[in-house]
DNA sequence: GAAAATACCTTGCATAACTACGTATTTGTG
DNA sequence: CACAAATACGTAGTTATGCAAGGTATTTTC
């Protein structure tokens, strides 16, 4: 057990850049299972993983996605409450997923490598 | 097999975002292990990991660390060839992996719940 | 009928990776 | 012996993404 207490700000700021791009895949993962709309992501991310989304952060996210022809979306009129954006993942949304497992497969191999390294 | 192909421009986008914070955490176990220059690092990394680390990415990365108080340096004359600068981590950079091991842990947990999970 | 929750969105800031460049020394090659 | 490549450090400016803080509008709850 170290005796130093760990920098607490360096801590905040490391666990927000591990985010980049780890949040893109939560989220396409989960619409490789479902349709999702925005604000029910969120939450499901978030009881599902403990990682919070900020609506700053997802809104555009899901604009990029989209952009990018990763997903569609349509608005769905709800019986009773505020109209939802659903998305859905598309062909090429699906393949790109498969290359982001595949990089996340290397990326454990490595750290274990890198884990089990002895000089 | 999806047949739409991916989307190339954004592959590359979201590998060098997986990158953020990464980076530094596959440093900081590098220097767990054993002192380490910077350009040795880029070449360990390169061979243990497949990972590419611009030396415009090290350089400033290893500064922030030591400002930060993770790490400390010191300068190496060698017999022959051109000086290194050396990186230990200190007693706060060992507690500080330790958050990280534990984040990385709660991160691979999530995802295999979000790959298992079934609608 | 006021507050909270739902559901969408945008603007501006901070951070980190990258490209491209710069410096200096040493080693390899024709 | 000259010249290219490798070694080893560094910086400046660009780009992308997460986040805080703000916004709108509707619905539910107390």
């Amino acid at each position: 057990m170290p005796k130093g207490a760990a920098n607490k700000e360096f801590d905040i700021r490391w666990k927000s850049q591990i985010k980049k791009g780890l949040i893109e895949y939560i989220i396409m993962l989960l619409l490789e299972k479902q349709t999702f709309y925005g604000y029910d992501l969120i939450d499901k991310i978030r009881t599902m993983s403990h990682i919070e989304i900020a609506e700053g952060t997802l809104y555009p996210l899901l604009n990029r996605l989209k952009k990018d022809g990763l997903v569609t979306s349509r608005w769905q009129e709800m019986e009773s409450g505020i109209p939802r954006k659903y998305y859905t993942l598309t062909p090429t949304g699906k393949a790109q997923i498969e290359l982001m497992n595949a990089y996340f497969t290397e990326i454990g191999f490595s750290l274990k490598k890198i884990k089990e390294f002895q000089p």
